[in-house]
DNA sequence: AGCACGCCGACT
DNA sequence: GTCGGCGTGCTC
């Protein structure tokens, strides 16, 4: 989100990966939270074999480990060296340009390089690859021998069926036993029976890479281009295609609506690099990684195509990530992982959705997907696209800065209506009913309208922070920071409103500032109050809601939508935007509750978000036949983020928040760093960012900003507190220098956590 | 981060 | 007497 301003190269000039055959020294990380490198002598039968990217075996302590040589030299400083023991396959080095984006990522975001390398180079592969002779399973049979036998094993054997049961609806040909019979839940022995009666069989590791290359499956064959591009997207196309066949980096913005048929330029300049026998990468978030947009890739490009999603065993990673490496699979598609792709020619970055949030790991590493595409395509001097309807400041600011290359796609492609908008005023909704009601008059005609006709509706409600808002139920004056332009949270304790960016505190107010009224609430509303007022006034229809409360295992989210897609209920209520609501075939009518749960969240982004996701709703066509309608409530019917969204001025919305950014100090601007701090008692931690927090004001450089330490929001969480020290800063890497001091120098802080954040989406 | 070492309380 | 709690400190 930092965009792509600071490749500042002196963080790269270390790791140099040409190995010299005179080193015996190798400086090593390993995969753990210790920013320390540690010093190995070089056995003879290893000279010349090791060298930065390598990943050798160490003895340390009393543990044999892995780690990563981050270089060689002839000199250490540790009188007692030891030796190292292994190199692992010359088939998993860690190639140079993939090595100095690890240096720099641990630069950047703080973290650890073993860490970073981590996350980079998953451990499992390491696991496989060292026993090379893995075996796999496979059927030995076809299916229709398989299903007629399954019939004579019917009840005798149910752990054997449910093997065969397993593969039959798998697409996969091959399994690891292990694996298999985890997913099955059986033991080795209903497999080994099977193999017995030559259904199953056995496959080494060898042959089935012997098989996979024989079949000439990964073969790139050129697709059959059936869809005729625009006037517009010949025009980016030729851009983008100029920028490929000259080989440098360009970084480009593809800004194109709802619509325009962004995916289709993805995809021809994909075409392009794999016809020059380049690989390709292309990203998309997690949430449309789905099965369709799967087949959509693989339609075109065939076995070519590698699928790297969050539910592949890691087997299957392990697999894809070799086909990657030898070459076989030259286009990954997937979420932030796919970045990190082992490709040796790589020729093209894509980056789809790039305002969305869940490119940012909310984890150590805490990257961001979309920044180091940037950088990794800098490094490999080629052209990146970032491609969104609604391009993130950060970004859309870097083409203003001239560092990147807008493309805009300015037409849809189809002829699609779009939904028709209904803004409902609350304001004056409160004077003629004389009090806030959750569904207004237009929304309860309109959702009537779709009950008797049977079609179906969808409320949104953002509970996330609305609830401890003080609102006024007369004006929908919602109190925020006069210094900060950020919504002020309610806590209970201390009868006090809080602004969370600077600390600063009011009492909780008697009276509204703005109208005088003495309703002000500070409960909010949620979806349960949303499912009572749509009860009482439509008792028979049929809901579903979906919230925390109702999905509470990983896949009733996904259980409930395809029962709301089956037509089991008339109204689904909802805590996330379900931006493509309209995508559901039968729904006809999406309902805002209230803009404010979004557009009023205690982050100088919501107005942002909020736009973002209004235009999303806004721009989508739906399926059927008749043009959906979108019923937005608001006492704010002149935000800008809202009438922007509207009117589909992505323009004059980006022009008025960042002059108001510029005015508050925000990113693009100036960027945060948040260093969170956990502990169990309160005193250890409490003291524990005090003593950061003063010794960054000494050591932090000038012009950087130190705030804090701050209770966080969400103050008590699973019996521990929660801090944050805030820091606004242009200077990150210098700024992290400061921060590992103090983390470092201060008598060491006990039973405390302590996680740095570097360009933070949530920051409390 | 792990893992050992070490120093106190409660069990065989 | 020893088993086990986890505080402290080290790993090339
Ligand atoms: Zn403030
Ligand atoms: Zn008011």
């Amino acid at each position: 989100m930092a965009g792509f301003d600071y490749l500042d190269a002196n963080h790269l000039r270390t790791g140099h990966c040409c190995m010299k055959l005179s080193d015996t020294i190798a400086h090593v990380v390993f995969e753990i939270a210790l920013d320390r490198e540690f010093d190995y002598k070089i056995p003879v039968h290893l000279l010349g074999k090791v060298g930065a990217g390598c990943i050798v075996q160490a003895p340390f302590g009393e543990r044999v480990l892995h780690g990563f040589v981050v270089k060689t030299s002839n000199s250490s400083s540790f009188p007692s060296l030891k030796e190292l023991q292994d190199v692992v396959p010359e088939k998993l080095f860690i190639e140079t340009p993939l090595f100095k984006l690890a240096q720099w990522m641990s630069s950047y975001y703080a973290c650890p390089l073993g860490l970073v390398l981590k996350s980079m180079y998953p451990s499992y592969l390491r696991k496989t690859m060292r026993n090379a002779h893995a075996e796999y399973i496979s059927l030995n049979k076809n299916k229709e021998d398989v299903i007629r036998y399954m019939d004579t094993l019917r009840k005798r054997a149910k752990r054997q069926l449910d093997v065969l049961e397993y593969i039959l609806q798998k697409r996969e040909v091959f399994f690891e036993m292990d694996a298999l019979c985890a997913a099955v839940g059986c033991d080795n022995n209903a497999v080994e029976r099977l193999i017995k009666k030559e259904l199953l069989a056995r496959i080494t590791e060898d042959e089935l890479v012997k098989r996979d290359s024989r079949l000439d499956r990964y073969k790139y064959v050129t697709p059959i281009n059936s869809i005729t591009l625009n006037l517009d997207q010949q025009r980016v196309l030729n851009q983008i295609e100029a920028a490929l066949d000259s080989r440098e980096f360009v970084p480009f913005v593809l800004h194109g609506v709802t619509g325009s048929g962004k995916t289709e330029v993805y995809i021809r300049s994909i075409q392009r690099v794999l016809e020059r026998g380049q690989q390709a990468i292309m990203l998309i978030p997690e949430i449309s990684l789905t099965p369709q947009t799967e087949e959509r890739f693989r339609k075109r490009f065939g076995n070519v195509v590698s699928v790297f999603h969050s539910r592949l065993s890691d087997g299957a990673r392990a697999r894809e990530w070799k086909k990657m490496r030898d070459g076989k699979a030259k286009l990954v598609v997937g979420a932030r992982s796919a970045l990190f792709a082992p490709f040796s020619d790589l020729g093209l970055i894509v980056v789809d959705e790039e305002h969305e949030r869940s490119y940012k790991q909310e984890e150590s590493p805490r990257y961001h997907a979309r920044d180091i595409a940037v950088l990794r395509a800098k490094l490999s001097n080629i052209p990146v696209i970032l491609g969104s309807a609604t391009p993130a400041l950060e970004t859309i600011y870097n083409v203003y800065q001239g560092k990147y290359t807008l493309l805009k796609l300015p037409a849809r492609v189809d002829d699609r209506q779009l939904p028709e908008v209904i803004l409902v005023d609350l304001a004056k909704e409160v004077r003629e009913e004389k009090k806030w009601v959750v569904l207004s008059v237009p929304l309860k005609q309109k959702i009537s309208d779709r009950l008797d006709k049977g079609e179906q509706v969808i409320l949104f409600l953002n509970r996330r922070g609305f609830s401890s808002m003080a609102v006024c139920q007369q004006c929908g004056y919602i109190y925020e920071c006069d210094d900060c332009s950020i919504t002020l949270t309610y806590h209970k304790s201390v009868e006090r409103l809080m602004c969370h960016f600077c600390g600063k505190m009011i009492t909780k107010p008697v009276f509204c500032g703005k109208c005088g009224s003495s309703e002000i609430k500070f409960s909010g509303i949620g979806t349960q109050k949303v499912e009572r007022a749509l009860k009482a006034v439509f008792p028979e229809a049929r809901v579903l809601r979906m919230d925390s409360d109702t999905t509470t295992h990983k896949d009733s989210h996904f259980e409930l939508l395809t029962q709301f897609r089956r037509g089991k209920a008339d109204v689904l209520i909802g805590t996330q935007m379900i931006a493509k609501g309209l995508d559901f075939p039968r729904v006809t009518l999406v309902g805002t509750i209230i803009a404010e749960s979004t557009l009023c969240l205690p982050d100088f982004r919501a107005a942002e978000t909020t736009f973002q996701l209004l235009t999303q709703v806004a721009g989508r066509s739906g399926r059927g036949e008749i043009p959906g309608e979108v019923v937005i409530q608001t006492f704010m019917k002149d935000h800008p983020a809202i009438v922007c969204a509207l009117q589909h001025d992505y323009d004059r919305f980006v022009e008025g928040e960042l002059k108001a950014r510029k005015e508050l100090l925000y990113p693009p601007f100036y960027r945060f760093i948040n260093i969170i701090i956990t502990a169990k008692d309160k005193k250890k931690g409490q003291w524990a960012g005090t003593q950061i927090a003063q010794s960054l004001i000494k050591t932090v450089s000038k012009g950087t900003e130190v705030k804090g330490p701050l209770p966080s929001m969400v103050h008590r969480k699973r019996a521990h507190f929660y801090w944050h020290v805030l820091l606004k800063t242009n200077d990150v890497f210098g700024t992290n220098e400061a921060i590992k001091q103090a983390l470092s120098k201060s008598t060491r802080f006990t039973q405390v956590r302590i996680s740095v954040d570097v360009d933070p989406y949530y920051m409390w």
